[in-house]
DNA sequence: TCCAACCCAGTTTTT
DNA sequence: CTGGGTTGGA
């Protein structure tokens, strides 16, 4: 069972890998241990070259985790290193647990866990714990998520008394954010850019961010690497104790790193400095003296600490080969997409000079695209100047082309990709092996309209992740409020949550008292219920809210974390709260619910499930059904399909407007990067698409088809009409032949979403220059007055719609008029009108829409 | 305190 | 055109 959000999906490592080539590699193949076998000369050397610095530029699909897998089991196999003396870094938990997974494929569980394989974040978060101290902080710290910083912020904001409408609480948080993803401290901002927000309140705000979130023993994600950094460079002595323990690092997606990560591995990765033994100085070392002495004149800490776009360079000669440990950094700077959140291409592109003496690797033989998609990636990627080249090769064969769609307008757009999807259905490829690429996620809804209308089964990959939702944070935050009483912004989320008729005016009340005292809310308000400052209502129910903590908090003490959870969301009125909720999402929120509280078990207790879950929760696993994926460009990372969909290249959308005005020609690179990404998720078929029109903002404008396109070779190309025939097999071209596909499909794909797609088909890309005015995914066209024009040419269509008449008119469909039912997508609703299996529905919360019967349950 | 009518702004996302 | 957030009335 393999589906597409699987780990071992998320790089390819195909089972056809052809053995390593060359004489000598194939001798030491025979000779070495198991594991080696099967790589190829390149991977093997990243393997087997374990000491100093090395690079390895891993193209996309040329098995770059394997290399970081087996170099794991290599370090241990030949002894160098205990799994406790190995950190193995990843971006994501996906990719950790992906390592861990194949780690242990690999060397059959005899090496319990590898407690230094994780990410960033989590490595940074258990560090962290251990000397919370030295950050003014507990060990059982909170770590906020982005609702608990941007309501702390606001309340900052509000007590400087600035507008937050003009400076949001937001972009505040994003400022912080990106200041600390530069590594940067309060101290460390650089004035000007403390300045830009409001009127210059920017680096005191920031500084007051920080005392708070001592205060409430918490961190948010980028305090997790910046006070490590800290802690290392003030205490070279709990550094050094580190630097001893790893002995070997290794670093996953090296080119997302930003300055701080950078940093912290800078500052992990050199020898030990022995107290009798004068260290040359680094990089990471000479910003220590300028934290060490933050007192000092802010102009020194400024010029020193401020590394934008790059910290400062070494100069040759600072450091010796054996200096630095046994680092490798594996990453491919050509899909390097995370510059606007601050990864710092610039860290890989650097990292020779970085690391002087580093070996380089290039991993260019490609296991995964074909010929055609691999030319057609390369020499897109090959218009970018900013990059250390490398060029992908297959062994595979050219397969087919890349093909180039233009569309009408987007509603086209998603008609012919839906079509082609029941077309390559047809043909027996499995949904799973199908993914629709875009660059913002509001193109999706056109596909998901689409697929509706059509009953496609489809997911969505990304959007708010598991433990993001709101449901989670809220029943979170009970669990914290019971964890600690002191946390405030937990209380202050759920206080009103479900409503008790505790609004504004009360919690303000609270806050009030709180700061008077310096107590936390929840002790401010179990003074509050003493006094007659409140309403008698309001007073009711906030007692009664902390008699409930109470009591829930003695229950710790005997009863099991998941079982208090359970208790706590029933008993607190949360999950009925939800129960009564008609929405589309609340049976899924509940399901969440239960999922949350399901995922405790694998904790101790409740302290540790919460230290752990802001770090390790992300989203679940999903359906095992086959479905077509649709995802942007960016979640698209890391995985691959044998078909892929790429809609949407045109001058504004892709690349986009903004960021080539933000970024500029270092923003067009990205975006170009981005392309790169996109082809080369694909193992057999590409598919490009641009549309001449495009609704934005509600308007609709004409769209340019993307520079990317005149940048892709000719030779691995293939222009289609807009609908093609020939990259399925057809002659190409609309007209008569097309028209023979239809018939010959028809008589044995029938399904009515299939024969509304012919329908519109040809109404979109032959009579009618637009479809403008068709209402996204209704049915209108299959019995709309036009249809005829088109059927009285042909026989074909007409058979078609004889066939769904005489559907309709039979009883086929399981519901009756009034009916209520219940849409995964659009929630409750009555069945208004009903023709065959297609079934009008007055939507409770999503108004009046068509869809197939199939999709509804009856409520 | 709550809900409904307005108004405005509008990529990409992980931890 | 949508959704989020704010404002105004009950």
């Amino acid at each position: 069972m393999i589906r597409m959000t699987e780990p071992s999906k998320i790089t390819g490592v195909p089972d056809h890998q052809p053995a390593a080539g060359g004489i000598a590699a194939r001798a030491r193949a025979s000779v070495g241990p198991k594991y080696l076998s099967g790589l190829n000369p390149e991977q093997r050397e990243a393997v087997e070259t374990l000491d100093g610095p090395v690079l390895v530029l891993a193209g996309a699909g040329t098995g770059k985790t394997r290399v970081l897998t087996t170099r794991i089991a290599h370090i241990l196999s030949q002894g160098r290193a205990r799994p406790a003396e190995i950190l193995s870094v990843t971006f994501t938990n996906k990719a950790a647990r992906e390592m861990k997974h194949r780690l242990g494929q690999m060397l059959g569980h005899a090496v319990e866990g590898m407690p230094w394989l994780g990410t960033f974040h989590s490595i940074g978060g258990r560090i962290l714990r251990v000397h919370a101290e030295l950050a003014q902080l507990k060990s059982n710290f909170t770590v906020l998520d982005v609702d608990d910083q941007v309501r702390l912020l606001k309340q900052l904001l509000q007590a400087e008394n600035i507008d937050d409408k003009r400076w949001p609480a937001r972009m505040l948080a994003g400022l912080i954010d990106g200041w600390k993803n530069r590594g940067l401290m309060p101290s460390q901002v650089p004035s000007g850019e403390a300045a830009m927000f409001a009127n210059g309140k920017g680096g005191k705000l920031y500084t007051s961010y920080q005392e708070r979130l001592k205060i409430l023993n918490a961190a948010d994600f980028g305090d997790l690497l910046l006070e490590n950094i800290r802690i290392f460079r003030e205490h070279p002595d709990i550094l050094r104790q580190y630097q001893q323990r790893f002995k070997f690092i290794l670093v996953d997606e090296y080119q997302d790193t930003n300055v701080a990560q950078y940093l912290w591995l800078r500052l992990l990765s050199q020898a030990p400095a022995s107290p009798s033994f004068a260290s040359p100085r680094l990089r990471g070392e000479a910003d220590t003296r300028s934290v060490a002495g933050e007192g000092d004149s802010p102009s020194t800490e400024l010029v020193e600490a401020a590394p934008h776009p790059s910290p400062l360079p070494v100069k040759d000669g600072e450091r010796e080969k054996n200096h630095v440990k046994n680092i490798c950094c594996v990453g491919d700077d050509d899909q390097s997409i995370y510059g606007w959140r601050g990864a710092e291409v610039d860290n890989i592109l650097r990292f020779e000079h970085d690391f002087p003496g580093a070996k380089v690797i290039r991993l260019e033989r490609n296991y995964r695209s074909t010929g055609h998609i691999l030319a057609a990636a390369s020499h897109l990627i090959a218009h970018n100047e900013g990059r250390l080249g490398k060029t992908l090769r297959t062994e595979d064969q050219d397969g087919e082309k890349v093909t180039v769609t233009g569309s009408w307008d987007s509603e086209e757009e998603a008609r012919g990709i839906g079509e082609e999807i029941e077309q390559l259905q047809r043909q027996g490829e499995k949904l799973n092996e199908i993914a629709i690429l875009v660059r913002a996620s509001y193109q999706m809804r056109e596909f998901e309209d689409r697929f509706v209308t059509l009953g496609l089964p489809y997911r969505v990959i990304g959007g708010p992740r598991f433990y993001e939702r709101a449901e989670i944070r809220d029943a979170l935050a009970y669990l914290r409020v019971i964890n600690s009483p002191a946390d405030d912004l937990a209380f202050e989320r759920i206080v009103n949550t479900p409503k008790r008729g505790l609004g504004d005016a009360t919690v303000q009340m609270l806050h009030d008292h709180a700061r008077k005292r310096r107590i936390p809310l929840f002790e401010a308000a179990r003074a509050v219920i003493e006094t007659d400052e409140l309403k008698p209502k309001a007073r009711g129910s906030l007692r009664d809210l902390i008699t409930q903590f109470d009591r829930w908090r003695a229950q710790r003490e005997v009863t099991a974390h998941t079982d208090l959870a359970q208790i706590v969301l029933d008993e607190s009125g949360y999950t009925e709260m939800w129960q009564k909720d008609r929405s589309a999402d609340a049976a899924g929120r509940l399901e969440n619910l239960k999922e949350l509280v399901r995922s405790m078990e694998e904790f101790e207790n409740l302290q540790g499930f919460l230290e752990h879950i802001s770090l390790v929760m992300d989203r679940e696993g999903g359906a095992e059904e086959d479905a077509v994926s649709l995802m942007t460009l960016h979640s698209a990372k890391g995985l691959e399909f044998d078909n892929v969909f790429l809609p949407g290249w045109e001058e504004g959308l892709f690349p986009s407007q903004r960021t080539l005005d933000e970024q500029g020609r270092a923003g067009l690179e990205e975006e170009r990067r981005l392309g790169h990404v996109g082809l080369t998720r694909a193992r057999r078929r590409a598919m490009i698409y641009f549309a001449t029109n495009r609704r934005i903002h509600g308007t609709w404008s004409t769209t340019i088809p993307s520079r990317f396109l005149d940048e892709l070779p000719a030779a691995n190309v293939e222009i289609t009409e807009s609908k093609g025939g020939s990259a399925w097999g057809g002659t190409g071209g609309f007209g008569a032949s097309r028209f023979d596909d239809m018939e010959a499909f028809g008589s044995s794909y029938s399904t009515p979403g299939w024969q509304r797609a012919q329908a519109n088909r040809n109404r979109g890309s032959g009579g009618r220059s637009g479809g403008v005015e068709e209402e996204a995914g209704s049915f209108s066209s299959s019995s709309s007055p036009d249809f005829g024009s088109f059927s009285s040419r042909r026989r074909g269509p007409l058979t078609i719609e004889g066939e769904l008449v005489a559907k309709s008119t039979g009883t086929t469909s399981e519901f009756a008029l009034g009916d209520r039912v219940f849409h995964q997508k659009f929630g409750y609703g009555r069945v208004s009108k009903i023709d065959g299996n297609k079934l009008t529905i007055a939507f409770d919360k999503a108004g009046e829409k068509k869809v197939v019967d199939s999709f509804v349950q009856r409520a």
